[in-house]
DNA sequence: AAATTTAAAGAACAGTGTTAACCTGTGCAA
DNA sequence: TTGCACAGGTTAACACTGTTCTTTAAATTT
């Protein structure tokens, strides 16, 4: 039935235009700027079509969500070539912190829109978060690595990796919610934030190469 | 002018009682669920009526937002008799832990979201955020007494102020968003996040007694 | 050709923040 | 005492929001 196949296409294409034109305004305007009836606008259908594609707004802004841990695992892949375990475990703070910075949206609705999580508490059986179990295996695998090197002697490898996350996840969340721009305006009067977000990161560095 | 002033103290107390319905709808119910029209139904009032103390929302919950760190300041004042610096920058560590713990709202407002933020770039001259200043002050003056001591040899004390705030701050912001509990749940199958908040705030303290 | 399924849309509900216009009672000067 | 200004408060309305129920129109199946 090769009719039945275009139909099911044309139906999967239309959900994803829905998604792409979410996305065109969540990034643009922000999520607060993006509507049902905005996204209607933008692909030229009614808004109650999108309830035929998504079951509600949460619904779209889970699948941004998926995509982007989509987006951070790819940029997460080329550094597990990375073979001495500490550079690894730099390297990925590193780059969590520029995901964060360079798309602070996806940064938001990734880890610290309330949504998404409630989301996943009511539609799926229980803490089926997927994307973050991957992401967060890594860091877990790549301090494992670490602590074979030598590193977090008698730590907790669950417990440094929760540590670790917060750390470059609490400058991620400053920088993004722009608690941190206030504050260096206050303290010393510089809005160069990214240079301090990588400053710290660097104190935080120098930290964990004193476990060794 | 007696008149006069039982006039303005009437209009100082419903100034008043708006914020501690908007307080009331806002621990108990969240954020979300404070709406304008939900306060004037509180306080029996019409809901135009408010736009006569408060110029807009974000001014209510920007009142919120101070009200929240003077608890915060007062949860602090106590610590600061701690003598040794280097147990007082732990407390102060603590205590905001505990803060966001047992007040997720007021943290969410204070140190999560965006509005209050913008409402002081806007309204203000520009970064007049002297509540936010006066709480870091207490960190980086705690800080600066630990160099004495002989911890944080060779760091800048601004930049390990930041990375100490980062740390508590990102702990506490997985905790309120329930990023945490998520990952908790798929990771090791246990909802007891608030151990491992401790637990991961202690390898923190670890590694910053390593520095001594 | 008739019946049935399907996709899409229209209208509407209940809610949001916010503003302009309108009372309505009080205090004061003529 | 009358007229007036002004404060505090309310009503009605605007422009939105997410969402659902009902209806239309087209495509597919019988």
């Amino acid at each position: 039935m090769g009719i039945q196949e275009r139909k099911t296409r044309h139906k999967e294409d239309l959900r994803k235009r829905i998604l792409e034109a979410a996305k065109k305004l969540f990034v643009t305007a922000g999520y607060e700027a993006t509507s049902i009836r905005k996204i209607a606008q933008e692909i030229e259908f009614s808004p109650t079509t999108i309830y035929l594609y998504y079951k509600d707004k949460s619904d779209i802004i889970y699948a941004l969500h998926q995509e982007g841990f989509l987006m951070l695992r790819q940029d997460f892949q080329p550094l597990m070539q990375v073979e001495s375990p500490y550079e690894r475990l730099k390297a990925i703070g590193k780059c969590y912190l520029r995901f964060g910075m360079t798309h602070p949206d996806f940064y938001e609705v990734m880890f610290m829109m309330k949504d998404p999580m409630k989301y996943l508490e009511i539609h799926c059986v229980d803490g089926e978060w997927a994307e973050g179990e991957r992401v967060f295996d890594l860091l877990l695998q790549t301090i494992r690595d670490c602590q074979q090197d030598g590193y977090f002697k008698g730590l907790d490898t669950i417990e440094v990796a929760v540590q670790a996350w917060s750390s470059v996840h609490g400058l991620c969340s400053l920088y993004v919610s722009g608690h941190l721009r206030n504050m260096m305006e206050v303290v010393l009067d510089t809005n160069e934030q990214e240079a301090m977000v990588e400053k710290a990161f660097r104190v935080f560095v120098h930290y964990l190469e004193l476990t060794k």
